[in-house]
DNA sequence: GCCGTTTTCGGCCCGACTGTTTTCAGTCG
């Protein structure tokens, strides 16, 4: 059955193809904000189940209807209809950066180009010239938006771009008369992908900060360069924006390029009911002409009578309504969490030794902490015998109170294709706490798959269930199974669910963790750190749980060492009993 | 095609930049 993703991909489709036939653009926009909607859902399968489609926000009675029939027959007839009329292929033209709609459709109503490859063979035989608005520039633009599109992935890791922002921050604010600076868009909603990254800054001169924008060494292809905004591409193809206002209106301009897309189309769409106008230049009362400028976001929001709204929130998928209701929850912060469950050493896999892990948790104010090597399973080169497990726990027993933290002995064991485990209970007793994860045999069907993760669930000796899901961002692929059954095992046994931090994991996902803590799944965020840089990983851990609206009493690693260790005896006595 | 803190009908977000224009269309975010 196809997953929400691709659902929203259909319905994209859909929506483009509406508008390459002409059709209303109210019409092909509902599309639009459904594909949203349908993107930050919840798992269809379940929602469906539970009759809740139409409960969307941009779902009504015929979108619904045709969401079932995706999920039913994998396409709808609306869609067949369309692409009896245009080749799929013509949207390959809409990817190419600079051609929009208008364009493509010229394009195919007069020279019959109908995809990327003619794209690029009619301006290759000079079809092109002569064209209307069709100038050298404009062709030399798609030239090279053509070359963009095939060079590289449309979408980039958080753990690529984030990095790379932070740098270009970093050297504007040494090399360029910069107020306030900051990494908007996708970015600090904490996206695990972004298509691009955003820059926002004030300063007094702005001419002079785009001159330095645009020289910088990342800067390969500058795409424009105007008074207040300029954008290039970097060598790998990465297009990074700027914009510089008046300190007067950082707020505006902050909560404008933050997003999302969505988000701001409600926000707008509030503030006209209040005879508001909302830009990045201010707050504009329409009546009277007056336009408002904040040096906040708090006072933006406050402007409609809002609560601050943090950006990991700002979806478009209820953030809203709570804020106005007074109902937004208070996230999770970095700062609340007391330890980190999931890292290895050179004890397995990791690239740091155990002593250096322990200090570098330390360092950073833990209270507590777990060191989980893989077990043996996946080979001797990769994870522990029980032999050698033995060992490291007589290893950290025996460094005793030295680094001034609390070292759980703990393990990632791996989860068999049955649903045991790779150590016997004797061993995993001794331990103070256990993660199990599934490394092997991804492909088992989603019937094994369910019971093998809930059979790992109801050991009462696993305290976590490492990446649950076993998805890939870069890939885009997951292991299947029943979810909402893994997640009522979950919390009737008091095992929790890991968000792991490695960007390419990010697991779970955002909507299947605010989906598990309503049913009342603890969750765990950990970096799953191989050296001591990545403990920083749990940053991502988390911005995906803030993205999934967790509390502090949500996350386990919130709770102090006593309440931790509770949790485990908890779950062990029932065994007992 | 969706939706309701003015509405079950009549609305539906906003502005900057580029290239090709001689006042603006197209694209993008």
């Amino acid at each position: 059955m196809p997953n929400n993703a691709e659902v929203a991909r259909r319905l994209m489709q859909i929506r483009q193809l509406m508008e390459f036939a002409g059709e209303p653009y109210f019409q092909f926009m509902a599309y639009e904000k459904a594909a949203a909607s349908v993107e930050q859902a919840p798992p269809l399968a379940d929602v469906i189940e539970r009759g809740g489609l139409e409960k969307i926000p941009g779902i009504g009675e015929r979108i619904a209807e045709r969401i079932l029939e995706i999920v039913e027959t994998g396409t709808t007839q609306k869609l067949k209809d369309l692409l009896e009329r245009y080749p799929e292929s013509v949207l390959e033209v809409l990817e190419v950066p600079g051609v929009g709609m208008k364009t493509a459709r010229a394009l195919f109503d007069t020279l019959g180009i109908a995809s990327a490859a003619q794209l690029e063979q009619a301006i290759g035989a000079g079809r092109l010239e002569g064209f209307p608005r069709m100038g050298g520039k404009t062709v030399e633009n798609i030239k090279r938006g053509l070359l963009m599109r095939r060079g590289r992935s449309h979408r980039w890791p958080i753990g690529t771009a984030l990095p790379l922002a932070e740098g270009i921050i970093a050297c504007l604010r040494q090399g360029a008369p910069v107020e306030r600076i900051a990494h908007a868009g996708s970015l600090r909603r904490q996206e695990p992908t972004v298509g691009d990254i955003d820059i926002v800054c004030t300063s007094a001169q702005p001419e002079r900060v785009i001159e330095v924008f645009v020289g910088l060494p990342e800067a390969e292809a500058v795409l424009a360069e105007g008074s207040t905004k300029a954008s290039f591409w970097t060598p790998q193809g990465l297009q990074v924006d700027l914009r510089v206002v008046p300190a007067a209106n950082w707020g505006n301009l902050l909560q404008h390029f933050t997003g999302s897309r969505e988000h701001n189309v409600q926000f707008r769409e509030m503030a006209v009911k209040r005879g508001l106008r909302v830009s990045e230049n201010g707050i504009l009362e329409v009546a009277t002409g007056k336009n408002r400028t904040f040096e906040t976001e708090e006072e933006v929001y406050a402007a409609l009578d809002l609560p601050f709204i943090p950006p990991e929130l700002r979806l478009g998928s209820g953030e809203l309504e709570a804020a106005r209701r007074g109902r937004l929850p208070r996230l999770v912060e970095a700062r609340d969490l007391r330890g980190d469950f999931h890292m290895h050493s050179t004890w397995s896999d990791g690239r740091d030794a155990l002593e250096e892990m322990i200090a570098a948790c330390a360092r950073k104010g833990y209270a507590y902490h777990a060191i989980s090597e893989h077990s043996w399973g996946r080979g001797p080169a990769f994870g522990l015998t029980p032999e050698r497990l033995r060992e490291q726990i007589a290893a950290i027993h025996a460094l005793g109170e030295r680094f001034r933290i609390r070292t759980l002995c703990c393990i990632e064991v791996d989860i068999l294709p049955d649903g045991t485990l790779d150590f016997d209970d004797e061993l995993l007793g001794q331990l103070d706490f256990v993660i199990a994860s599934v490394h092997s045999a991804h492909n088992i069907g989603h019937k094994r798959m369910t019971a093998r993760i809930i059979r790992a669930i109801e050991h009462p000796c696993v305290n976590v269930i490492g990446h649950p899901t076993g998805r890939s961002v870069s890939a885009g692929t997951a292991y299947e199974f029943d979810v909402e059954a893994v997640f009522a095992a979950a919390a009737r046994t008091g095992t929790a669910l890991e968000m792991n931090g490695n960007p390419d994991r990010l697991d779970l996902s955002n909507q299947l963790a605010r989906r598990a803590a309503e049913v009342g799944v603890t969750l765990a965020l950990d970096s799953d750190a191989h050296d001591v840089s990545q403990l920083e990983r749990i940053s991502y851990a988390v911005g995906q749980a803030r993205r999934a609206w967790l509390e502090p009493r949500n996350v386990l690693n919130t709770r102090s060492l006593d309440d931790v260790l509770a949790f485990v005896a908890a779950k062990r006595a029932v065994r007992a009993r």
